[in-house]
This record gives structure tokens, C-alpha cells and sequence, in this order.
DNA sequence: AACATTATGTTATATTATAACGTAACATAT
DNA sequence: ATATGTTACGTTATAATATAACATAATGTT
């Protein structure tokens, strides 16, 4: 099972996550022939700040504090659409929110753990649940094509602290 | 594994579909002591007219048409989550769009199989693949609470009709 | 330098959803 | 049957999310 829940749910050197996915960023533009531009780079690193999706007007604005002018919608959702495009970044529908994505070059399978107390989203790539959406798919005769998942529900530090509270 | 798959991807007596729809709709309501209204029922018949998930203002137009009188958005959205609340009906986050729940009376899974070609949706629940989704939550200790697992492909129909046109 | 391509700026607007407040319908108890 | 509380609906305005269309600027290539 492939996830950044652990890196997610605690503390760890946050400087060094963002430090590793510009530079997978960088990477993968050179071998895409694209262009990390300033915008670009800046919309990565905001929504590499924390764990938690960003909305596109929170990016405008954190953006716009960033580069000391204002930015208008479509810069943001421009440098959204390069971001996922590459697979640098997803989409979380259900919030119509962004967040960085941690493998970038694996496989996806688009799955996303919630926390509906912090906000936190980690992501997850598990083989076994792709076999078996397939399966299912198969089974109904459904071509599968691609897919978003999302699980809403406690995170392993909101959990604790919730049972934490019981008498 | 539950499914509306054959029905919604095959010629069938849509009224009948319909039709019991609806009166589960009032069973559940008479349930719950809560009101089918006129606008309600209205809401759900046109959400159930097609297999293909309506969104909000499309509901309107058609809302207003069958009403014979305009309708404003929090009508609409009021019948929205009344339906959603008792589990009449779903949303789709992906499509910003919503759908009658072929299975109020189960418990969901929350899987749409959503055809890229002709729009239909079908909803599936299957065990095994709810287990796996508790397995893996446990394993990186996510406290499932919720779910929205959207898959996007061809449905049995437009598969066949996309294979035929192959050389 | 000239040209083509790609990226950004700018204005306006489309689409989806909700807040706030007033009125009408309904339910129940007296 | 009427008063009262509750639930549903009407209405207006606006918030939040996203894109269209066209102009300008930066970059890459020859």
C-alpha cells in the first residue's frame, strides 16, 4: 500500500516534503519539455504548504499575497489545469479543493482519506482495491476509465484525539 | 452485488421504474413522518425520468416547466436535500449532479458506475469492496465515516457500440 | 531579427449554491 | 374553530466556483 498517511498525520521536516515535490516538479517538465513558470511553481508550493486541499480562491489569494500583486481567477485555475494535467496535483470533487500529489509517477488510483475534523487528505494507492474496482467493473461490463475516490471520516490523529475524550 | 446496472443500460418499462421509485419515496416519508410534497415528488420524478444524473438548475428549468410557474434555486436545492436526507437521491460530486437512489432502503456504498459516452449512472453496492475500503482505512488508522467512490467509463452499451466500430 | 508558440493579463460572465427574511400551509391542542 | 407552533415555500440578493474571449507579453526557433 502506497500513501503519505504517516508523513500526512504527523510531524515531520514539512520544508523537505515541499523540497522533494518541486523537484519531482522539475523533473518531470524537463522530461515533458514543459515549463515550471513562477505562477506555476508558486500554486505547487501553496498547495504543498500543508496537507490539507485548497480551494482556487484560496490559492488567489494566498498567490496574490505571495507574488505582491492581484491575480485574477483564470491565472489560478490555468496553473491548476497544468498541475493536473503533469499529475502534479488533484482535483478532491466532493470540495472542490487542490492538494499536491505525493507520487506523482506511480500509477493512481485516486484515493483520498479525508479527515473531517482537521481537514487533512492523504492519499492512497492500494493494488488489491484497484483489482478489485476493476472486478467489479467487469462484472457489471463496465469499461473502467478512471476514477475518483474519497473517503471522509477521521484521521489516525483526530481519532485519537476523539477517543481520548470518551469518559 | 446490488445493482441497477441491467436497468439502467437496457430497454426496460421505465414507468414501472418509476413508479416504485415513488412509492417507496412515500413509504419512507410516511416512515419517517415527513412530507412528499408537490414540489418533492416533482423533484424526484424528474430525477427519476432518465438514468442520467440532472444537476441543479437543469432541474429547475424542468421543475418550472412541469409546475407551469417559475422556480428559484432554493426550491430546487430545498427538495435536494430533503431527498438527500431520507437517501431518496445522491450526489454526484464529480458532475455536480444528482440522481434517484435505486436502493434507499440498503446501505450504500455509495459507488457510481458514470458512462463518459451517454451520461447514464448506475449505482453499485458490493460487500467485499466496502470491507477492503474498512480494511485499508483501519490499516493506516483512518476511522471511516463516509464515502464517494465515482468511477467514469463506458457502460455495457456504449462499450459494445464503441467495440462494433473497431476494424 | 522575424516568426511561431506558449504563457499571462484583463474583462466579463457562466455555473453552482446559499443566506436572509417574509409568507403560506399544515398540524395539534385547547 | 381558532390560536399557536412548526414546517414548507416564495423572493431577493449574493456567495462561491469556474470559464470564455480577446489582448499583451515572454519564450523558443529559425
Amino acid at each position: 500500500m502506497l500513501t503519505n498517511s504517516r508523513l500526512v498525520h504527523r510531524p515531520h521536516d514539512h520544508g523537505r516534503c515541499i523540497d522533494a515535490a518541486l523537484n519531482r516538479a522539475q523533473a518531470l517538465c524537463f522530461e515533458r519539455k514543459a515549463r515550471m513558470t513562477p505562477t506555476r511553481e508558486s500554486v505547487l508550493r501553496l498547495l504543498w504548504q500543508s496537507h490539507q486541499p485548497l480551494g482556487a480562491y484560496q490559492l488567489q489569494d494566498q498567490l496574490a499575497t505571495l507574488l505582491g500583486k492581484s491575480i485574477a481567477p483564470p491565472t489560478v485555475y490555468r496553473a491548476i489545469e497544468f498541475l493536473m494535467d503533469l499529475g502534479l496535483i488533484h482535483r478532491i470533487a466532493s470540495l472542490n479543493a487542490y492538494l499536491g500529489c505525493p507520487f506523482p509517477n506511480s500509477e493512481h488510483s485516486n484515493l483520498f482519506m479525508i479527515c473531517n475534523d482537521c481537514g487533512s487528505a492523504a492519499e492512497v494507492t492500494h493494488g488489491p482495491l484497484n483489482d478489485m474496482l476493476q472486478k467489479v467493473s467487469c462484472k457489471a461490463n463496465f469499461t473502467l476509465q478512471s476514477q475518483a475516490i474519497e473517503l471522509f471520516g477521521l484521521c489516525p490523529r483526530c481519532s485519537d484525539t476523539n477517543n481520548e475524550a470518551q469518559p
